[in-house]
This record gives structure tokens, C-alpha cells and sequence, in this order.
DNA sequence: CGACCTGTTGATAATGATCAATTAAGGTGG
DNA sequence: CCACCTTAATTGATCATTATCAACAGGTCG
């Protein structure tokens, strides 16, 4: 079994098998939070550096006037605060979404795995990616339509979700409410809600509860303007001509219902 | 005279001076680019890491219908595009919006530098520092009321501009047009007219020609909601309190009138 | 069962966008 | 220095879109 972040590294990198051993050997096992824990509050000292391993979680800002945006979402693999021995303070939050998994590292343990040349670049990668998907979200809630906002995320949770092995074919399961996508397209509950009703009734998108099925991918992501090449993956351009590579479950670890189900193998 | 590019970094870190020195050395002259040139292109691949030494530059994305939005502003001592090691492709475009004097360094140039721990960590904090710049935005854009999210670019422009030495007291000169900050702001031209308008008449700001000054920084900053513990700077508390501490001059290489003038001292 | 959350719907009100001039400012060339 | 040109800022009127409000349906969970 594969750790998700060796997975998520590989997605951009290319490691020594003594690196992916080494994270392995770091990484270790983990706390599960249930849903809707605090992972990370603004404001917080540096401490440790949390790192996803099962779940979906999300960065968060709040409005004194009690409005939040959700500025990112993060799958297994993803860190949560990579950074805290640089900056000083969490400038914003960050929630478990579903039930997730997420281990706790010491500076040393961080320092241990940038020692490695390969490693230490990787890491970094996996921060300028973080930086892109901002970049794509500015675009997204500034200057794109309403329903092209929904779908663009929409394309974006299928493609990530699917590299770390949470979608199967075409299906996934989409692992938020519609008010928290309205948090992150800046817009209404109410507007995204037609929004994907426009995409349904589009045959866009193929909706049973939260699992959310895209009958014809290169259709969504071009209403959407979607273009993965933002992820910097490495075979960004390959996975959207033939994107069907996804090989394991759409509901491990990020629905309502806890699902303790690990079997899932890394890509 | 200090580089911009020690001053920026000094706003977060302690450099010591043999460092402050290669940077120096490094560094180096630059080129002078007119108003309008594209620094770096989307889709581009790496060659060189930009830096900017004098004026304004902003990173854009453009949709296929033509609509832009404006990702960032470059400030002397902003990097464009550290990562370009990292990351094989720009996933968005650069401009200089004023003059501006653009360095190229090449790969073992950033290779000396981030030898050097404190400056590894120093030019680390400043990508961090841009990340979380976007999630400011996004928050901006995504959940701000209109007036108030020109208010807060405002804010963000006199703090960084300030750091830099391109204010004096509390006037800068802001480097762009009312259609820019639209697109950064995800508004059109008008909206963000009608916004300054009410800032100015609500004594919020002053404006002659393109120079601004604010007259109450905390009523500005309340009223945009503007907290610069974002920009991370390690002083970024004390200077709101006591803001007037810019020395140098408001016009220096950031007017549409192309100045020559480097005397500004280092803070 | 009843409280609660999420998704859905229709009606209405605001808010920005759009459109179309007009004014102002800066820069150029005669 | 002035006529002229271009770009940027400003204005008012109108339109479209999205937010708001309010209510209800379906499901989950004690």
C-alpha cells in the first residue's frame, strides 16, 4: 500500500525509491478527526506540519460580517501547512470536511525529508501547485460565469480526486454541500444549485446523491474552460485526452457515512 | 544603496550580511523594459528567473472570451517566477504595467543563493508570502462588497508599495488604471469608478492625479476590512498602529512618466 | 416523532453590468 | 503654444443577473 502522498508527489516527480521509503517511514499512521474538526486555526503558531491522509478537508477565510471563502480543498496527500516553521502565523483556518486521517510532523521529521535533494524539490512542487489552483481560483470567482465557476471546480475535484485514487471511470463522489461550493465560487447556495441543475439537465453531469458521474469529459471541461494543465501534473495533457485511468473507489474516506474502507491502490 | 530585493526580504527575515552581499553580487543591473512589455508569457518554459528591480509588473490569465484577470502586482524586490525550476510551464503571464528594470538569473545563480540556509528560507518565505497574498484576494473578490474590495487593494498596494520605500507619509502614487484594478478586483470599470468616487467622498482617500493619499489609515484599513498580518511581514502589527514610517519618494519608476530616480533608501 | 440539515423552488428586490456618451488629461507634431 | 489624438475617467439610463427571502420536501438521527 502506497502512501498518498508518495502518490501525490509522483503525480509531478520523479523519487528515488530510499525517498518514498524514507516518507513512508516518516509519515507513520495518524489521528482520525471526525468531520468538522478544526485542523488549524487562524492565528495559530507554528507547531507541527499536518499532513492529509485520509478525507477531504478545506482552507477557510471568515468575514467579520460572518461570510466565509473556501480557498482550497485538500485530498489525502496534501499538506496542510507545509510552511508553518517559515511564517509565523496560520493567516487562515482549516476544517475536516469528511472524517479524515491526518498525521502530525515535527520540524525534524520535515527537515529529515528536505535533506533529501529530490524530496526537498518535491515538496516544494507540491506548494507551487497549491499557489497555481489559487491562481485558477482568482479567475474562476473574478472573472468566470456563474455556472462555468461550478463546473470549473467541479473538473477540478474529479481530476484530483481521481489522481489519489478516489474516482472510479467518470464517477466520483463530489464531497462537499452545495453552500460550501458556494463558498468557494463566491456565490449563493441558491445559484449554484441551478447551476448544477443546468449542468444535469445538460447531461453535463449524472448526479445519484453525492456521487457525480461526467458522462463525456472533454464536454464538461470545455464548457467549464477547464485546462489541467494548472495541476502540473506530468501527464496533465495525457489524462484529460484519456481519463478514465482512475482505479479505485469514489467513496473511500469522503462521505457523510465514515468509511474505514484503505483497500484503495495508489496510481 | 540596498537592492529592493534585500529590503523585501529583510520585511520578513533576518539575512546576514554576507548574505546580503551575494545577493548583491548576484543580482546585479538588469534591463530596462517600456510599459506594456510582456516579461513572461503563459505556456512559456523555463529558462531564467525574473526579478524585478524598478516599477510595477502584474501576472494575468485571460479567458478564450477575452475577459482578464489580474493574479498579482510585482513590486521592486518581487521575484516573477522563482519556481520556474520547479514548475515546467508558466500558468499565467507576466506585464511590466510601468518601466520597470527586470534581472534574469539563471538556474546556478538561484543554486548559490539557496545554499546559503537563510536565504533558502528567506526567498521560501517570500513564495509563501505570495500564496498567501492569493488566498487574501480570493477572499476579496469571492466575499467582499465592491467598495470595500477596492478599498482593500488600496490597503494592500500602499503597504507593499510603503515596504519598499515607494511611499511618503501616507501618499503613494497608485500605478494603475481604474480598468486594471477592475480586473483584479472582478468588477468592470465602472463599478470600481463609482467605488473610489464614495471612498473620496467619504474622506476615505485623496486623490490628485494617480497619487493617493490616505488621509486616516485606521479608517481606511476598517473599512476594507485590511489586515496586513497577511503580507507577513514580521512588523506588520506595529505598522498599522504607526504606518508614516516610508521615507522615500511616491513617483520613483512607477509613473506613467518614466523616472529615473533611485535614491530611495532601504527601510 | 421531531429537530436538523441539505437540496429545491418561486417570487421579489438589489446590485452590478452594460451601453453610450461626455469630459478630462497627457502626449505629439506643427 | 495650440490643435489634435489617444487613453483614462466619469456620468446617467437601462438591463440582466444574482442575491435575498421564504417556504417546502426529503433524508438522517436521536
Amino acid at each position: 500500500m502506497v502512501s498518498p502522498v508518495v502518490a501525490k508527489l509522483l503525480r509531478g516527480n520523479t523519487l528515488p525509491q530510499a525517498d518514498c521509503d524514507l516518507l513512508h517511514a516518516v509519515v507513520g499512521a495518524g489521528r482520525r478527526l471526525p468531520p468538522g474538526t478544526e485542523i488549524i486555526n487562524q492565528g495559530d503558531a507554528a507547531e507541527f506540519v499536518h499532513l492529509v491522509l485520509e478525507g477531504l478537508a478545506y482552507r477557510y477565510k471568515l468575514l467579520p460580517n460572518g461570510k466565509r471563502q473556501i480557498i482550497g480543498y485538500l485530498v489525502p496527500g496534501d499538506f496542510c501547512d507545509l510552511y508553518t516553521f517559515v511564517l509565523e502565523r496560520m493567516d487562515h483556518s482549516i476544517a475536516a470536511r469528511s472524517e479524515c486521517v491526518v498525521v502530525r510532523l515535527k520540524e525534524a521529521d520535515i527537515a529529515m525529508l528536505t535533506e533529501r535533494p529530490a524530496l526537498a524539490r518535491a515538496l516544494w512542487w507540491s506548494s507551487l501547485v497549491d499557489e497555481a489552483i489559487l491562481r485558477e481560483w482568482l479567475l474562476n470567482v473574478g472573472r468566470r460565469e456563474p455556472d462555468r465557476r461550478v463546473a470549473h471546480i467541479v473538473c477540478e475535484l474529479f481530476f484530483r480526486l481521481q489522481a489519489v485514487g478516489h474516482a472510479s471511470g467518470n464517477s466520483f463522489q463530489l464531497p462537499v454541500t452545495q453552500s460550501e461550493l458556494a463558498d468557494t465560487v463566491g456565490l449563493t447556495t441558491v445559484s449554484v444549485n441551478r447551476a448544477l441543475q443546468m449542468m444535469r439537465r445538460a447531461n453535463l453531469i449524472t448526479q445519484v446523491g453525492r456521487i457525480i458521474t461526467i458522462p463525456d469529459i472533454p464536454a464538461l471541461t470545455a464548457f467549464a474552460d477547464f485546462d489541467p494543465a494548472y495541476l502540473h501534473f506530468k501527464t496533465a495533457g495525457k489524462r484529460l485526452e484519456n481519463p478514465s485511468q482512475g482505479r479505485s473507489l469514489a467513496t473511500a474516506g469522503l462521505g457523510e457515512t465514515p468509511a474505514r474502507n484503505r483497500e484503495h491502490k495508489a496510481v
